[in-house]
DNA sequence: TATTGTTATACTCTATAACTATA
DNA sequence: TATAGTTATAGAGTATAACAATA
């Protein structure tokens, strides 16, 4: 068995290359980390969502959903409120200035995944695609221990 | 467009997930840093290796390289010499022990990747292999601007 | 002068735990 | 008491540059 042959070995040398690509658009020429681009991602075409939907749909904990926050907040891309039902919890919500952005920023993101995505043949992206939501059913199967 | 469909998300999100199952084994079990496992497993078949070989075959750059062959050389599981044809090139070789404990650890690993891949048929299988090589492929190719 | 391996440095990410305020 | 959000802290990882040895 060959390192290059080993599938878990090029699931991450693949994956992380492909995904440089876009993060050095995102956050190189837009200043956006990870998770401030994802929680802007999640806010741009939705009224307002709590941390805790942030935390959920967007695969982030409650610290970075917190951090992430902050910056966004500081550059006026999201207004920060308390929940009015549990005062608890935050409520988000995106300003225009943060509707614009996302969108240009999506725009050129999305533009250089197309660029990649197309020099593979439709099957090719179907193949892709099928394997990879096969492969995430069996690893969230695999790593929560199944009812029984 | 939703962040849950969006392929690059996924794409982060399930290499992520699988791969951690896998790091957990290598990192909590055996100790390993992510380096020192794909330095071994380039060893453990091979006779010996130059560190720019190892960088190449690894996906590692020379710091990395270097650091983790600090690590193993202080378990004693590689051994690090001069490289007789260029004496600023290093040579590394596996000990016996380096070669015991990775099949030790490979053991382990491919279990944990087995136990998450049989989770999915053949032909799913087979569409994710697809998928990855040709998507390996359009990144490499629009990384590197295509000679005309 | 150019390249290799090493060392140094600063920066970011990650994980965890304490703290506060609300419930 | 339990939960949400915040803040603090330590450790790991990443990127870059300087440096000594060799070519």
């Amino acid at each position: 068995m060959q390192l290059e042959g080993f599938f878990p070995y090029r699931l991450a040398v693949v994956a992380d290359g492909f995904s440089r690509q876009l993060t050095e658009v995102y956050q190189r020429d837009f200043g956006l980390s990870r998770e401030e681009w994802r929680f802007l991602f999640l806010l741009a075409d939705t009224g307002s969502l709590t941390s805790r939907d942030l935390a959920r749909l967007g695969t982030l904990d409650k610290v970075q959903v917190s951090r992430a926050a902050d910056r966004l907040e500081a550059k006026a891309l999201i207004i920060r409120a308390p929940s009015p039902g549990d005062r608890r919890l935050k409520l988000y919500t995106c300003t225009d200035a943060g509707r614009r952005l996302f969108h240009e920023v999506f725009d050129r993101v999305n533009a250089q995944a197309d660029q990649i995505l197309a020099r593979m043949s439709v099957e090719d992206r179907a193949a892709l695609e099928r394997g990879l939501s096969t492969l995430a059913r069996a690893t969230k199967e695999s790593g929560v221990p199944s009812p029984e």
